[in-house]
DNA sequence: GTAGGGTTAG
């Protein structure tokens, strides 16, 4: 600590004796009175100091034995100081104390603490600088940086601090491995997390501690390597429900829900009783594979263990899993019977209501969240404006939209932005639509998407392909979604050569494979404008014979230019697909008729042939 | 300083 001048130790002294009875009160004692009470604290000791140094100091003395011990017990109160601040997330009065740290030259024995403030209070780059300058040799600081990077959603940072804290000669423990593996999840690095797994192998680290375990466990889930998830799973000398919810949340995640569940069933069989956050997950999986009635066996589970009481999330969770289900009665019915609901039980519900194309009710709930005197989310506000759209209600939807520019929620939000885009252009208002578009600070490519979905779906199928050339004059490439309307919209207006060459573009230019709905589209325009031997012809290459919809179309197609040869191949395609459906067989007969031909084949002669 | 869970646009 070396020498420190009297006047100041009897000043510290003096601050030692105040600061305690503060460090000290139990901290339901201070809410009341100090609700900044470490900024207090932190202010008081740096203007005590300051008042200090004005005076003079002319004599320096060797601490005592007992000043000695005064002093480590002042460290101590700046120490405890420091953590008060990280708590109660005092940025503020963090800094003041380290002002102070830096000015009286304490800094050695307070670096933890500080370096533990800055991450609590997401100054992370404060708390690495920190580290880095002091060439710190704490594991559990690093540690602590590399989850609150993580925690912050900074993977990459948490991955660069790891090996930084390695570049200055630290060893991760148990912790920092644990830690690191959720940071390699969250960017969905697996070949890092692999690297630390087999590390952690290597030091024997996974006999004894479930959570290192779970964490392996949970990396791979979360980067879709679920067979290897299940494989480490199986492996560890120890696992636990939380471990089995790693890999159960994985499945569902993917939208693997049979596999989900069929883990969920493995976890009891071993004897583990299902909690809260395994049951989101198991939901999940049901309403990913449309399982309701197991979502409702789950949810009788849940009410036997009087769970929905006070657990939002898995609240939410059976709303979304019943809606998922397109069982949107119950899903309310959860809603009405809840103890307490959020924002997010009602989003749940409206986001459900907009999808399924209940618009009116989508709107309602709308209205009775914040009768209930909850406030819409970004979340919210999107289900509704496509429920806004759906229904052409323009200025309801307007309404919505200044609320959300009075709130600054567009500047870094694209999903809001899109759905602003998407609400003005089907309701055709598509002026609003283009200038909501071109005074947002950042565009991308589904905002272009609505916009030129919204011309094309108005008929304005000229405007719909200027704006896509202006799109990719700003740089912004195409993707599946924008591929569908501007073949539509050439559809539309005959541009038969025009579509071609865009349907063409998809895979030699922009590498997107055309899907079918992309094929079928461009297969109906050959055919309407005569070309069937080129609809045929891209029909066989494009491999997609077990979707109806495109031979439907060439049927059309032969119908229209009495083909009865082809219409024949494709009504047999068309029947072996699905032998019953009746817009197939009446436009076969149709076509027999307008060609004058008397003898119906009926489709099991069709496909005997 | 350490492990698992919720709603959104195109």
């Amino acid at each position: 600590m070396g020498v420190i001048r009297e006047r100041q130790i009897r000043a510290i002294l003096y601050c030692l004796d105040n600061c305690n009875i503060i460090a000290h009160t139990p901290r339901s004692a201070l809410t009341d009175r100090f609700t900044s009470h470490s900024l207090w604290i932190g202010s008081w000791v740096v203007s005590s100091f300051a008042a200090n140094d004005l005076c003079e100091v002319t004599d320096e003395q060797s601490l005592s034995r007992s000043t000695e011990s005064r002093f480590t017990a002042f460290i101590t109160t700046l120490i405890s100081t420091l953590k008060i601040c990280s708590k109660t997330k005092d940025l503020q009065g963090g800094r003041k104390v380290h002002e102070y740290i830096l000015k009286n030259g304490l800094l050695v024995p307070c670096l933890d603490a500080l370096v533990i403030l800055y991450v609590k209070c997401g100054a992370l780059a404060t708390a690495r600088d920190l580290l880095c300058v002091h060439k710190s040799k704490s594991v559990s600081c690093w540690t602590a940086l590399i989850t609150g990077y993580t925690q912050h959603g900074h993977g990459r940072e948490a991955l660069y601090s790891f090996e930084l804290m390695q570049h200055e000669g630290v060893s991760p423990d148990s912790l920092t491995f644990t830690s690191i593996l959720k940071a390699c999840g969250t960017v969905k690095a697996e070949v890092k997390g692999k690297q630390i797994h087999d590390k952690i192998v290597q030091q024997g680290l996974l006999d004894g501690d479930v959570k290192i375990g779970t964490a392996i466990v949970d990396m791979y889930a979360k980067c879709g390597n679920l067979i290897k998830a299940q494989h480490v799973l199986e492996e560890l000398p120890s696992r636990n429900i939380v471990t089995w919810s790693a890999l159960i949340a994985g499945y569902a995640e993917q939208g693997q829900g049979e596999k989900a569940l069929s883990c969920f069933e493995m976890m009891k069989h071993e004897g583990i009783v299902p909690n809260a956050v395994t049951f989101v997950s198991a939901l999940k999986a049901c309403g990913s594979i449309n399982a309701a009635e197991k979502g409702k066996q789950i949810h009788d589970e849940i009410t036997r263990q009087g769970l929905l009481r006070n657990n939002h999330v898995l609240a939410t969770a059976l709303i979304d899993m019943y809606a998922k289900c397109g069982a949107l009665k119950r899903a309310k019915r959860v809603l009405d019977e809840l103890p307490s609901r959020n924002v997010i039980n009602w989003s749940a519900l409206i986001a459900a209501y907009a999808q399924q194309g209940q618009d009116e009710q989508a709107l309602s709930s709308f209205e009775r969240l914040q009768d209930e005197g909850l406030s819409p989310t970004s979340v919210t506000f999107a289900s509704t404006l496509k429920s806004c759209g759906s229904l052409k209600a323009a200025e309801k939807g307007e309404k919505i939209h200044y609320e959300i520019e009075r709130r600054g929620l567009l500047h870094n939000d694209h999903i809001l932005g899109t759905a602003v885009i998407d609400m003005y252009a089907k309701c055709g208002v598509l002026s609003k639509a283009w200038t909501v578009l071109e005074e947002l600070p950042y565009q991308c490519v589904s905002m272009w998407a609505a916009l030129i979905g919204g011309f094309v779906q108005h008929d304005k199928g000229e405007q719909a392909l200027h704006c896509f050339k202006l799109m990719q004059q700003k740089g912004i490439s195409p993707n599946v979604a924008t591929f569908s309307c501007i073949l539509n919209a050439c559809s539309h207006l005959g541009l038969v050569e025009d579509c071609f060459r865009h349907y063409s573009s998809m895979r030699c230019k922009h590498g997107i494979d055309p899907d079918f709905e992309h094929t079928t589209c461009m297969v109906d325009l050959f055919g309407r404008a005569g070309h069937i031997d080129r609809a045929v012809k891209l029909t066989m290459e494009m491999s997609f014979s077990d979707y109806p919809i495109l031979w439907y179309a060439l049927m059309s197609a032969c119908h229209k230019w009495s083909n009865m040869n082809i219409g024949r191949w494709a009504f047999r395609h068309s029947v072996q697909l699905d032998a019953q459906d009746a817009g197939v067989c009446n436009l076969m007969a149709n076509m027999y008729k307008a060609n004058g031909v008397e003898s119906y084949v009926d489709i099991d002669s069709c496909t005997d042939q």
